[in-house]
This record gives C-alpha cells, structure tokens and sequence, in this order.
DNA sequence: CCTCAAATCGGATTTGTTCTGATTTAATCC
DNA sequence: GGATTAAATCAGAACAAATCCGATTTGAGG
C-alpha cells in the first residue's frame, strides 16, 4: 500500500485530514518492518516533539481498524507495519524476532482449513514464521 | 499430554514437587482450552485460597519453557493449554476466540517454508485459525 | 532430623495501553 | 474569509498484565 492509498482511505471513512496522520503512515512506510508504538513515537518526535502517546495509540488502531496498518505481537507487544496484501495476494510473512523486518511468503495454507470442524464457525487465522534475519544474526555474533 | 508426563519432565529437570504444580496442570489437562492466568488462579483458588500471582506466573512460565504448556496470546493476554504435539504428530489448531476451546488441525503448513528466504534463520512459525464455537455462538443470538 | 536451595508469599513496581476532561484544529457553511 | 462544530490532540491519570523484590516456607537429600 502506498501513503497516498492511505490518505485517501482516510478520506472516504470521513476522518480529517492531520500531518501527524500522515507522518505516522510515512513513518511505517518507509521500513518493511514491524514497528512498536514506542518505535513510531521515537520516529515521529522529530517533526512533531510533542506527540502524545495516546494520538499515536488511537491513530494506530483507526489504521488497523480500516486495513491500512497489519498488527501482530512480539515481545508482549503490539508491532505494526503498513499492510501490503492489497499489494496483490493474500499471502504472510517471515519475521525477524530481533528487528521486526519482514519477507513475504508465496500464498497461504488456507487448504488447511478446509478441515476445520462444523462447529466452529471461522473468523480469521494467522500464519508467521519467525527467525533472525542476516544482520541481526551477524550483530550476534 | 498426561498430567504424569509433565510431573515427570519437571522432575527430570531437577523442579521440586509441589501441589500447586501439580494442581496447575491438572486445571489444565481437564480442558480442551485455552486458560489465562486469571483463569488458573481462579480455578486453584478452591484448593490453595492464598495462592500469590507471582506464583502462577513464574510456574507457567517454567512449564512453557519446558514444553508443557504451549502459549498464546488473546486480546493482550497470554493464553495457555496443555501441549498436545508429544500425543502424536506435530499439528495446529482452531481457537475459540470467545472461550479459549480449541479443535486440532491435521498437519502444518510447513511446506511454505521452503520458500523461506535464505537470509533469515527460521527459529519458529504459528499457524492458528480463529473462530467461534457452536457454544458462543448460540450464547451470541 | 538438618540443611539448603528452591518455591512461595505479599506487595510494590514496571510496562504497554486506554481513559478522561480540557483545548486545539480541520472541514463546512454562511 | 470568518463563524461553527465535530473530530483530533494533549497531558496526565488510570488500568491491567506481568515482573520484581526481600522475607518466609517447604521439599528433597544427606
């Protein structure tokens, strides 16, 4: 997804328009990479030096909530990065437990799921690998 | 697993016998589910009134580590359940997001991982499909 | 039994996140 | 362009999950 996809998502769902906002979506981005809240916090201070942490927590899960931000957890924390399935297929990722970086894998094991019993009624799944990505590993060492 | 095999691993790991190990599990073993610690203490509370958080914490932790117990983590909180990859083959599951109750999945979608890239050192994946249950759907309608 | 390390207690502390009420600001309408 | 208004932001309090701490108890081996 790109930033001006974003904005624009925004836009439809009738949310203002604020540079913080933007800021915040050009911040995640910029990285292939899972980010904390703290992270993006560090990241935005520059522009904006007084930013409460409560704006970047809302703003994230306003982002989550329209698809605009993917969330998982690492760490006991949340971490986000801008979504990319719109990008083309649904598919999943590989992910540096170190630094948050990401690959992409090639489709998704929904085949699997053709066996899950009639009595539950499915909702959603999730599908990670996670590893150490080369530099993280030469840092290591 | 048995509540006698976990005994025996933390016995084989040098751990002391306690009752309130050996409760811990067997709240465990007695359900098809995924337990917060709130929900264990809760449970114990009938047989040790007194038990202190710190205590539950630090023993599912050990028993995590030591294969016990597997985790997972549902809206912001760890989620525990009697590891049940030792009964046969390694597999995944389907998660009751309402109650925690849980429905295994034949095999793992490993094969994807052949399609790792080569600058990341694999250490682990999660593959869970989410869903609601017969039961909390019809407590829904 | 005695000893000692491990386990537990109880409460304080930390950390990530959410809430609250006051203030500011972006978009809309005259 | 200036007034209006609901949304966004701020600052800090509040919250909940999880961890840490020093003091006490307890299981296992000698």
């Amino acid at each position: 997804m790109k930033v001006e996809e974003a904005l624009q998502i925004l836009k439809d769902h009738g949310f203002k328009y604020t540079g913080k906002r933007e800021e915040m979506i050009r911040i995640c981005a910029a990285e292939k990479r899972y980010l904390s809240a703290k992270d993006i916090m560090e990241r935005i201070k520059e522009l904006y030096p007084s930013l409460s942490f409560d704006t970047v927590y809302r703003n994230i899960s306003t982002f989550v909530e329209l698809g605009i931000l993917e969330e998982t957890e690492l760490d006991g924390e949340g971490k986000f990065r801008l979504a990319c399935s719109t990008d083309g297929h649904h598919h999943h990722h590989v992910i540096c437990t170190e630094c948050g970086k990401t690959s992409s894998l090639p489709g998704c094991p929904m085949n699997i799921m053709s066996a899950v019993p009639d009595d539950f009624q499915v909702t959603g799944h999730k599908f990670e690998v996670y590893g150490t990505c080369k530099d993280c590993v030469a840092h290591t060492n």
